[in-house]
DNA sequence: GTTGAGCGTT
């Protein structure tokens, strides 16, 4: 047996149980990286190049203030394969960047863009009306 | 010009 073979039986047991995974895993998700730590000077391409170099990164969502307009100092960071996102994980965890300690580790799945924003469906009041 | 644990749409 491998050791590849193990996360692959993971994940089938994972999508046979819908809210098990907790149980078989450590990770609570298999390919999103949550990166903390971070300066408040980093932006996404930066850590894309940082993390790429672990694997292929499909995704990195860094968060920003919307009162101040600068980063929260943590972000998310979406990998092709769970075996690049433990590898980026357990390489960049602990490490430095851009002069602070950086924290990395398993994001939890917030929310499902797909399922945001749908309930828009009730147009029998009209706002514009007011005068 | 600032600050420093965290899990999300800026």
């Amino acid at each position: 047996m491998r050791k590849a073979s193990l996360i692959q039986f993971a994940r089938q047991v994972i999508k046979s149980s819908s809210s098990n995974c907790r149980f078989f895993s450590s990770s609570p998700s298999n390919n999103k990286l949550f990166v903390a730590g971070l300066s408040w000077s980093v932006d996404e391409k930066s850590l894309k190049e940082a993390f790429s170099s672990f694997g292929k990164v499909s995704e990195v969502r860094i968060m920003y203030d919307k009162d101040s307009g600068r980063s929260r100092g943590f972000g998310f960071v979406n990998f092709s394969s769970e075996d690049e996102a433990g590898s980026a994980k357990d390489a960049m965890d602990g490490k430095a960047f851009l002069g602070r300690p950086l924290k990395v580790s398993f994001a939890l799945d917030r929310v499902n863009r797909e399922a945001m924003s749908t309930r828009h469906s009730n147009k029998g009041t009209t706002f514009s009306h007011s005068r």
